[in-house]
DNA sequence: CGAAATAATTGACAAACTGTCAGAAAAGTA
DNA sequence: TACTTTTCTGACAGTTTGTCAATTATTTCG
């Protein structure tokens, strides 16, 4: 009774060191330095082993980005939920994003290579589905609350933009963002001390653009960032160590 | 005398070939869909003398890169020499941009397999700095407009902001947005019809954003792209089948 | 408990790939 | 033509990943 628990625990506990192993390679080395060879070895099984967890080295990249995505989804899911009006719901999302990419900047390594080399094609349905629901849902979240403040007509898309539309832009104009400070090392040579910081006053003219009220000369954004770091997010500012 | 220029003329042909069937490689297989093997075979030489051309894969890569920066580099320069007030030819970048993408989206495929996986470090010193330097002026290309517009008084930067940091935010949305233009099949499930023209709107929307002069609601932006494609990028204009 | 059935693990194997290098072939030179 | 230099080759060593028959461990059941 105990044993048949003991080994499926033992199996159970596996996948996820599997995980967390490839995890630390891939951050090093990319696709290339995620080594399986190497990997079994450390982890004290054959590689054999390790194809009876996952089909293909292709899988284990895609579990570890749909790990992340999940982390992910909620803490936007807690940023939609906050207190007050859809722009500061807005800013909320936007301190979301920022807060993950400083905690799993890892994320954004395994999302590039997962659409960048012929991955994709290798993987089961079954997990290219999952994986395209986090992202499905998490664009939810966040035209949820675009379709809050239109409702309650704090901002008027104009007629050829639906609230995914907004959405869009946005998500790319962080996800490009920090997929560039996170490889680009000319940053500094091209004056761009702080790109966060440049992200997020971005983003608020984004959102003044589309006049989305309140607007931010009408409204102090920043110190509502502050509040939503400390109410929403206290765990999560707490493991930052780098300054908010 | 014909003879020695005939056999560097063949070398120095090769070379451009060799990117050639390393390109349509490259997008249709990414970096493990380059094998030099199958490109020796269809070249009709010995995989040696690849190795004689470029010193590894890596760098084969980043010359694949590399060309396509330049022409980047190009279309911006012309976008930025076009006659307007700066906003108009910030216009004109944003056109420059999306025609770029349109015409070379393999040009993406590149950029993010070279960012993620460790190829970079493979390379060598003098490729690598090629490749920066590109990246840094175009970056400068487009703050040298924003750059007029503040000495025009057409707009007024927030005190923390640089033009380079408003570059970067821009720079960020493009690059983010074509990203996932190019690989995220989910895009129409998200009702995001045209991922193109919502980019647009959020280009001007964030120069709205910052106030800078004249506003879209004071100026046909979308009839100026139109004169821009017409007048600036006749060549690429007809080169693209698909609708402007 | 012990034997049969089931599941998990292994390591040798095939196939593919890159980068190297001594020697062969071709091109240039005098 | 005879010599030097450049260019090219293909076999080789060293990596990979993924497979699979054989082995070992675990569970089930009489």
């Amino acid at each position: 009774m105990e044993d048949i628990s003991l080994k499926k625990q033992e199996i159970f506990d596996r996948g996820v060191r599997i995980l967390e192993l490839a995890r630390a390679r891939f951050v090093r080395g990319g696709y290339l330095g995620l080594g399986l060879n190497s990997l079994a070895a450390e982890l004290g099984v054959s590689r054999g082993t390790i194809y009876n967890h996952f089909k293909c080295k292709e899988e284990i990249i895609l579990a570890l980005l749909q790990d992340t995505m999940e982390i992910r989804l909620g803490m936007y899911r807690r940023a939609a939920a906050y207190q007050g009006t859809p722009r500061v719901r807005m800013t909320a999302l936007g301190v979301a994003g920022e807060l993950f990419v400083k905690l799993y900047p890892d994320h954004f390594c395994v999302e590039r290579v997962v659409q960048s080399d012929s991955i994709w094609g290798k993987t089961t349905e079954e997990r290219r589905a999952l994986v395209k629901s986090s992202q499905l849902r998490c664009v939810e979240v966040v035209a949820g609350v675009v379709r809050d403040g239109v409702a309650q007509n704090h901002i008027t898309l104009p007629a050829d933009m639906t609230p995914e539309s907004l959405v869009f832009g946005l998500w790319a104009m962080t996800d490009g963002a920090y997929s560039i400070i996170a490889t680009s090392d000319a940053m500094i040579d091209m004056g761009i001390a702080e790109p966060f910081l440049a992200i997020r006053r971005t983003i608020q003219n984004v959102l003044d653009g589309f006049g989305w009220t309140p607007l931010s000369a009408d409204y102090d954004f920043d110190a509502a960032m502050e509040r939503i770091v400390k109410d929403v997010f206290p765990e999560e500012y707490s493991r930052l160590k780098q300054s908010w």
